[in-house]
DNA sequence: GCCGCAAAGTTGGGGCTCCAAGGGTCGTCG
DNA sequence: CGACGACCCTTGGAGCCCCAACTTTGCGGC
């Protein structure tokens, strides 16, 4: 509003009100850099400086050699985090039982602890994990990544029975108490952003999922889901 | 890696791999502007545009009239969502627990239902909702948004007494048995970026908080976290 | 009526320059 | 010895330009 600010957030100003008022409904198209110039008598930098800003923001696409789009606002998906079926993460059944089709892909390798994964296990630094990779595809697009680490002696036969981690835990006489979540959002790492093909200026859903054997840490993943793509739901009971 | 990129991108890949391996920890300067021309062999515009992308990936911050900084990783609060203390919101409970001084300020007034709340409360369009805004700060600095609707007839003394949501209902013969919880990031609104003070390119994490009676929801809110300094965490019991 | 090609328009990479506002440093003056 | 100011450097806004690669459109010919 203020006069005061750079030309090209007047810019923006204007056409995220227009995108979020409806005035420019998704799929629209937004003036090119020439006609922003003339629009808003500004200059070439300004004009190209604040597409980028609503590229960055998630809010447009440009098309090379065609033009920048008001972006689709692609559904949420929801994934409810309150059953536990049998299925190597709870998000690919999730995912199935919303009438989906997801086909997942892993490879499993060794590796040492590190730091990170140290402290969330609760072992020594360095110490020999089973790591599993995890790909989730829905209708041909990458869904999900995920990295499961857990302790070498309980990943016999991982490549084999794809149980889940509680049913598997427990035919090793481990029983799995509890399952801990923590949700936070970030940029993208570059492999990240080329695996799940995220357009620029999306962040991911990275959640931490660790499983419990009483106040013993016996599995935890990287879960990684486009944050333009995902909500995850909670849900606990009360008293 | 690819000769074949753009040159601006060989740069940000070469600074964001010295700030990952720690060659430039916390609070180490990043070449100016003039020095990335002499460094890499590349133009003003290539060095410029590197330093724009590793500001809105938040991996730096430029301080006018000093330099670029490898930006200080905020720790991230956790807040734990399985304790239901007597607080308006468990958030800013959790906060004090850690330690932390957390006060708010809230606001109430009367609105009718959005299409969006109605969706969530089972109401009919317009039904009359008493709409709380709540602002939480820590540390002087905004930590948190949250709006709560919830029916009229169950907003009496609101004002007055600001017990939680469950202890409140519960004065009403209503037993809450179930809070459900959904996650995701998105780009802050203006408004919110403004009300928590939140630096360019950072996301925020949106909670969409219900409290449900059996198969009816009582009440809702939207509870907007600045994404890089929050991680919210989940308890689950299994069996 | 349809096909193909050329011209026009658009993005995204890159270059160069000027300038205002602000931080840092060092030396001089009181 | 301490305070203050000058000077250099840095960021961030803004302008203008060139070009490759790509899309769209429209026209002419078959």
């Amino acid at each position: 509003m203020a006069t005061s600010d750079p030309v090209y957030l007047r810019v923006v100003e204007d056409i995220r009100r227009q995108i979020n008022d409806g005035t420019l409904p998704p799929g629209a198209p937004i003036p090119s850099r020439a006609q922003l110039t003339r629009k808003y008598q500004v200059g070439e930098t300004a004009a190209r400086h604040a597409l980028r800003v609503l590229v960055t923001e998630g809010l447009v696409i440009g098309r090379v050699g065609s033009g920048h789009y008001v972006r689709e606002r692609p559904i949420l998906m929801p994934l409810h985090r309150w059953r536990f079926p049998e299925h190597p993460t709870p998000f690919a059944a999730d995912l199935q039982t919303q009438g989906r089709r997801v086909t997942w892909e892993w490879q499993i390798d060794s590796t040492e602890a590190t730091p990170e994964i140290a402290r969330r296990l609760r072992l020594p630094l360095s110490a020999k994990l089973t790591r599993t990779r995890y790909l989730y595809r829905g209708e041909g697009r990458p869904l999900q990544l995920a990295i499961s680490y857990e302790p070498v002696e309980f990943a016999a036969h991982l490549d084999e029975e794809r149980r889940g981690v509680v049913a598997r835990m427990s035919a090793h006489g481990v029983r799995i108490t509890e399952i801990r979540e923590t949700v936070h959002t970030r940029v993208p790492r570059p492999a990240e952003a080329d695996a799940l093909q995220l357009p620029a200026g999306t962040h991911v859903l990275h959640v931490e999922r660790t499983h419990w054997a009483g106040e013993r840490p016996m599995e935890t993943s990287d879960i990684v889901l486009p944050g333009d793509r995902f909500r995850v739901t909670y849900s606990m009971p009360v008293g």
